[in-house]
DNA sequence: GTCTATAATTTGATAGAC
DNA sequence: GTCTATCAAATTATAGAC
């Protein structure tokens, strides 16, 4: 993964996530970087290459951010706070809702290995949610893992659609309120 | 409002549901309906004209369904559920996410007016649900719509990313039993 | 690794006959 | 209202020079 690679993916996020898959050609991403589309087809020979390596590294990254289930569940604010705060601050920092939100969204139109990527993403955040929420004594909480991250990716798509950040707001403080309950 | 008209909505629904809009050629809607891409092109001039006429009777539909707020206050198993009741039904009988949801996920690549024909669907359903919801001496809850609004809206496209419909009948449930707290 | 050049296809859209 | 024919532009991708 040379460091033009690295800054194609960077290219490719920022478009991808404001704009769908299908909306962002290999030539406008190409652009961005400053180089020329057949550069870019060097590094990824296809448009689906590109797709699955910028969902999984994406997926990858967000995970690595997060830490630990286990050092999640000690954390002064809570797993849940936590959480909301990884995808509140990807918002405000990139200025876009989550990539998989997005291909999510236009699943069915993905190339098939994109699509998978964007699946993983899902599993491997309901299974770090699940590990985090895990109480002794009590079944795995697969049911509160499935409620939050589908309130934040709605959240994120709302408060996206609507210019409105506040959206996002809203959702955290109330997933992080109810924990409490 | 012809027949046609109607008809070329129809197939478009089905396909940009399932695809997203930039993933949908006229052709494509066209060719669903047994027709030409000219001939579509004299009922909706633009891509843009059939985005907008898309929303808009997507929304007009689903309010309609829903009934009036105030109504909605006295089904028996209250609001919430028959609020959710209407995206599940919508999901299940079309096995696709909401329109809108697809089109909040790509809307800065959106022509601005299937943009904001998307913004009115969100805006009129948090509207519904914060009337429908309103208690007596209360402020508007206008969290709560905004909070069940998102979830169940990333529940959808969760469904849809995993195929597992279970996705949202979960999140339904924890919806409305939340309400009886 | 990047470029120019180019191929093959698709796309949104129009002109004009019927 | 629908068609054939056509267009200009964009899109994904490849060949081959440097």
């Amino acid at each position: 993964m040379s460091a033009r690679s690295d800054e194609i993916l960077d290219a490719a996020e920022r478009l991808v996530r404001r704009a769908g898959y299908a909306a962002v050609s290999t030539r406008a991403v190409a652009e961005a970087v400053g180089i020329r589309a057949a550069s870019l087809h060097h590094h990824y020979p296809t448009k689906s290459d590109l797709g699955e390596a910028l969902a999984a590294r994406y997926t990858d990254r967000f995970l690595e951010e997060l830490g630990s289930p286990d050092a999640a569940r000690h954390h002064p604010e809570g797993p849940i706070a936590l959480y909301c705060d990884a995808f509140r601050q990807s918002y405000k920092r990139d200025g876009a809702l989550c990539l998989c939100g997005v291909l999510g969204a236009e699943v069915q139109s993905l190339p098939t290995p994109v699509a998978d990527q964007a699946r993983v993403f899902f599993k491997r955040n309901l299974n770090w949610l699940t590990e985090a929420l895990r109480r002794p004594g009590k079944p795995p909480p697969h049911r509160d893992a499935v409620r939050i991250l589908a309130s934040l990716e709605g959240a994120m798509m709302m408060a996206s659609a609507l210019e409105d950040a506040s959206v996002l707001d809203t959702v955290c403080e109330d997933l992080s309120a109810l924990q409490n309950a």
